[in-house]
DNA sequence: TGTACATCAGTGAACGCGCGTTCACTGATGTAC
DNA sequence: TGTACATCAGTGAACGCGCGTTCACTGATGTAC
């Protein structure tokens, strides 16, 4: 009743802001089960709620409440990847070093956050209803925190001096891949299972190699 | 009622070889819906049986028909993978040459098979309950036909002189990651509804860094 | 400041759906004598 | 070669489950006068 500073308007108004309420719950669920176990049922039941009242704030269903949920996800990788970067700031390293560095700190961030988070991450990657139907062909891929991110990255390696500009067209797609691969690979592929050690290794040795070929000299 | 000459014993008992007939309507199911698709129910239903004859032949139920295409799914990938490289054999180059082209056919063929059957694709790497139980923390990727064709090929790229033997542990994984990632981001991630001309260039070019990340100079 | 009314966020029961699985059964096939 | 019997591969009805979604509704909140 009282509207102690709640930044949302209307907050209390019956249960306040039940549509982030659900979108939290609905994030748990996410997280412990993956994409199929995002169910609009049991997120309402989550929150004490009747599985109506979620059609007042998700209008077209489930399929809006996993969107969300999967937006949410992505920021969530987005938000480790980024702190990952903001701890890589050696002040003593020269610019190519640094870039290098850099990048290899945001693949190894990606592959700790799908191990860590087997279920979001599982969640920030899946087929999604509303999203699909509504950019059937579009390649919104551009706005995907992931992508946006590495795309700067490989321009700072450009600018570096590190990377021959020759290279760097498509570069994107290659080094995603195979960062993304590893993580797919390790989570629920046939890597899984792996021991830690084993796992480090393997992402560092496949880091080594991206650097590598980005940076050695033509042959 | 017959014998003529079928080899499996036994045929034409009553429906003859049920199991068989289940598992390629599965496969069927897993083409065009991927591994959630695999029905149990709808599996008897297109072989024209009951859903009860099923667990004659798969025990554990759905569990067991899915492992059991799941394992058909990966026999077809090794086909089309061992089938580009059949085609490889180019008499007049020279063993680096062709270890490397081989590289190359077998990582586009991997490409091209999950573009072509992404049902087929996702089924080959699903989660799967029977062998998850079977070997809970076991490595059996070493048993995958694609890990083991892979293998084979980094072999051949160090055996060529074409990649120095320093490099040879832990390549399999890197080499799988992208090509892997590349594949998953095609099908059902952020890069599907590519063009095919792009997806096509994308994807030499990731084979070019990964070869060029093997064979260059270290620097 | 009070009151009538519109709106808005929730309830709870019910729907149809398709799934995996179990049960008691039946009828064809194989086999021992 | 015939016959009694065991086995084996199938049937069909039924079970419980949990889902997404719709429906008519209610009671709190906001608002016009």
């Amino acid at each position: 009743v009282s509207t102690t500073g709640n930044a949302t308007p209307r907050a209390n108004y019956h249960h306040g802001n039940l549509r982030n309420a659900l979108a939290e719950a609905a994030m748990g669920l996410a997280r412990e089960g993956g994409p199929e176990a995002v169910v609009l049922r049991e997120a309402a039941r989550r929150v004490g709620v009747s599985a109506t009242a979620a059609y007042r704030h998700f209008a077209e269903g489930q399929g809006d409440l996993l969107g969300e949920v999967k937006n949410m996800a992505q920021a969530v990788l987005g938000r480790e990847i980024g702190r990952a970067l903001a701890e890589c700031e050696v002040p003593g390293a020269d610019r190519r070093r640094l870039a290098v560095d850099r990048l290899r700190a945001a693949g190894e961030a990606y592959v700790r956050f799908a191990f860590a988070e087997p279920g979001l991450f599982n969640t920030a990657f899946c087929r999604d209803r509303t999203s699909d139907a509504r950019q059937p062909e579009a390649l919104h891929y551009r706005e995907s925190p992931a992508y946006i991110m590495l795309s700067g990255l490989l321009d700072e390696l450009v600018a570096s001096g590190a990377m021959p500009t020759s290279r760097r067209p498509f570069a994107e797609a290659g080094v995603w891949g195979t960062i993304h691969g590893l993580s797919v690979l390790f989570v629920d592929g046939p890597l899984r299972g792996i021991t830690g050690e084993e796992r480090h290794e393997t992402v560092r040795n496949a880091i080594d190699g991206i650097v590598r070929s980005l940076t050695c000299a033509e042959d």
